[in-house]
DNA sequence: TTATAATTACTTGTATACAAGTATACTTGG
DNA sequence: CCAAGTATACTTGTATACAAGTAATTATAA
């Protein structure tokens, strides 16, 4: 698996990972950044022998990326789908469906255990804007959010989540790793976000709900046009996976 | 892939199918109906040995199904999760979840074409009703509800329905088989339930679409009780998976 | 009798081999 | 030059082999 290609997803995350479960998060890196192409065609054998792999994990990885809406397996061939803005939209669609859902649930509960979890995660952000990480910045942006969702105890919002969470979070990476460098000041306002999101389940309060979610939405017309960026400069290192 | 045990799920259905989502489909119907029980742990030398197959289409199937919360890969063995009455609860609340989304975007659109879909589909499910045919309308039923979710083009709800599907479909498989032998009149009530899908989406009346809804939501606890009967009735030719 | 060490049996993950099927390209006949 | 049929080079799906690691059991020593 010495691949000669630098790797876009942080291989730190990948230290348990299988070798499937490596090419998937790669491959996937990949496709939303735009280095593969929407409308190329994967090959198993192919991809084998890019990541000098057998084609076992190869296999194991395009089903991932399949139900992820990454790829749709053909009879010959992976076609990439990819992300266009109008799935980015639809991305975020269900992240508010989600977590509308799961504050509805919350409001009902105790919550402040979690308002604990998510004060603790606040500062382990701030800590990685300080420290310019933009991999452990995303990272902990990811579980914030997964945090939330996951203190309902709810398996099936909880697949819903599961099947999203690797696309947005390599969203989230590009588009985080493009601010480090360019937007530095967004995090700032992306911080202020996340507490008003602290409060809002904290305090119950729907109305600063509403504002948080909605903060959050403007936040993802920044991150589209972050990953047009992200793409427009990763497109110079371009590489053609088919011919 | 001559399997000595009897098949509950479809056969027919599978034609097209590789071995794998055989495998896959007749696993969840076991475990949903409950011949395979919660907490049993599945080896795939086992299940290949069981199936007469090899391994790989064992591994793919075992993948599907952990990724729809029926297993639990673990290191040793896969754990059996199931489905308790929460998490069918779950599961229709997710349902829930996307068709009033889905709702909500259709009033802003033409219905015209889907409500004749609908309407044939509708039809389709009368016929099976008058032919006994449990499976028939079972695939119609489900058809029914994905032809109103696929209707708003949305990949990313379609993709928590393709999740949630396989699992809906062998819930509704094994109630409506009870129903047919011994809940015959319930039918009257789903296809009026069905009908006032329709005209919800028709006339994009909200109120309609709450009051179909409800009733749904009614019709669940039937399912949950039909779920436990089935149960019941199967456990008789019982099959220890794990000693 | 109990605790510890070693062996055995079973697990998963990956590589590889093979069969069946499909599209493309080439050849052959008109 | 064009059409049709055959051959070839791909594709996927399944089986099998092998390596690395884990748990359980047995044997040995205190």
């Amino acid at each position: 698996m010495a691949d000669s290609k630098e790797w876009l997803y942080p291989t730190k995350w990948l230290s348990k990972a299988s070798t499937g479960e490596r090419v998937a998060c790669e491959l996937r890196m990949r496709i939303i950044s735009g280095i593969i192409k929407r409308g190329a065609v994967l090959s198993e054998n192919k991809l084998a022998a890019d990541f000098e792999v057998s084609r076992s994990p190869i296999r194991e990885a395009l089903k991932t990326l399949a139900s992820e809406n990454m790829i749709r397996l053909e009879r010959m061939g992976a076609v990439v789908i990819g992300l266009t803005e109008k799935e980015i939209e639809e991305i975020y669609d269900v992240r508010l469906l989600i977590e509308t859902f799961v504050f509805e649930r919350l409001v009902k509960t105790d919550t402040q255990e979690v308002v604990r979890e998510l004060s603790k995660i606040l500062e382990m952000m701030k800590i990685a804007i300080k420290y310019n990480d933009a991999d452990e910045f995303s990272y902990q942006d990811v579980l914030f959010h997964e945090t939330i969702i996951r203190s309902i105890d709810h398996s099936y919002i909880m697949m819903i989540w599961n099947n999203a969470k690797p696309v947005m979070e390599a969203l989230i990476l590009l588009s985080m790793r493009m601010r480090f460098k360019e937007k530095y000041d967004d995090f700032t306002r992306i911080i202020n976000n996340h507490e008003l999101y602290i409060e809002a389940i904290s305090t119950k309060d729907r109305n600063i709900m509403i504002q948080s979610l909605h903060q959050n939405f403007d936040d993802v017309q920044g991150k589209v046009e972050d990953l047009w960026m992200s793409q427009q400069m990763l497109s110079k290192g371009e590489v053609r996976e088919n011919d």
